[in-house]
DNA sequence: CACGAGACCTGTTCGC
DNA sequence: TGCGAACAGGTCTCGT
């Protein structure tokens, strides 16, 4: 479910907590359960993760990409949903779902638990975050990323528009819904070499993604299918999913087409392939 | 460097 | 009804 919207809505309930749970920071792990080996990226053995955690607290929460970033006293918790993963916070005694892949206790009782069906999900802990992140694109709200810095990164490179975007260590955030409503909303075919992208193209691009990406997080993110979360930004959905339906600009029935290996939805007539 | 295919996984939905 | 195929919000690795 975890495309930058639905991570940063996952992490403000996680750090804001809720009536049944409390906020994650200022939480000390007493001790962690890992019942999918795979799920944890780092370290290689398991049994200097508890070690390591036990005592520590959580300091801060934080997002980098769709990378939630926990801070503790002496080192960083990183946690990737990849497809479905999931996390809850909820009463040590509370029964444990089908697949809970790692459940880190803390001392006051309650338990953060990482759920993931696909097992695609990572956890990471590490001394060394920044190495991690290390190879991310900016952060598409980064003030910084100014629509002519944006121009020359897309001309820097030779990529089709829509795997470019996909691509985290060229922007960070983006997934596979979120490049179609962007690129639908900046009237630009996924197919576009990135290099014949000019400096207004390449503002309504950047300007669309913003658009997108925070009309995502001010609907709680995307709720697709069983992979439920309790967004509502798939009932703004302009493309995506929506075969055959009418493009919200012109009315013109949206396409479906395979780019990368990844479904991809498009208005023909708005967004048009240039030559 | 860019691209496609395959791998990693399980669950749901679709078509016959 | 049943069963296999297709598909799913992501990323990594390998071969060309």
């Amino acid at each position: 479910m975890p495309e930058l919207p639905e991570v940063e809505t996952i992490l403000r309930q996680l750090a804001a907590g809720s009536e049944a749970a409390p906020p994650l920071a200022g939480q000390v792990f007493s001790g962690v359960k890992l019942l999918w080996a795979r799920s944890l990226a780092e370290p290689a053995d398991p049994r200097a993760l508890s070690e390591e955690l036990i005592g520590q607290t959580i300091l801060r929460l934080e997002r980098r990409g769709k990378y939630l970033h926990f801070r503790l006293t002496r080192a960083s918790l990183l946690i990737h949903l990849r497809m479905s993963g999931d996390l809850r916070v909820e009463a040590q005694s509370a029964p444990s779902k089908p697949h809970d892949r790692a459940v880190f206790n803390f001392e006051s009782g309650w338990r953060l638990a990482f759920n993931d069906a696909r097992k695609f999900g990572r956890v990471w802990y590490t001394r060394d975050a920044g190495r991690l992140l290390a190879d991310l694109g900016p952060e598409p709200f980064d003030p910084g990323l100014t629509a002519e810095r944006f121009q020359r990164m897309l001309s820097a490179r030779r990529r089709l528009l829509k795997p470019l975007l996909l691509d985290q260590t060229f922007i960070a955030g983006l997934g596979n819904i979120y490049t179609d409503e962007a690129l639908n909303l900046a009237r630009l075919h996924p197919l576009i070499p990135s290099d014949q992208i000019c400096l207004d193209q390449a503002r309504a691009l950047l300007q669309a993604v913003r658009d997108v990406l925070e009309d995502g997080i001010r609907s709680n993110g995307a709720s697709i299918d069983w992979v439920y979360r309790g967004g509502d930004f798939q009932n703004h959905f302009r493309v995506y999913q929506r075969t055959g339906q009418p493009c919200p600009a012109c009315g013109a029935a949206v396409e479906r087409i395979i780019v990368g290996q990844r479904g991809t939805h498009f208005c023909p007539s708005c967004q048009r392939l240039p030559g």
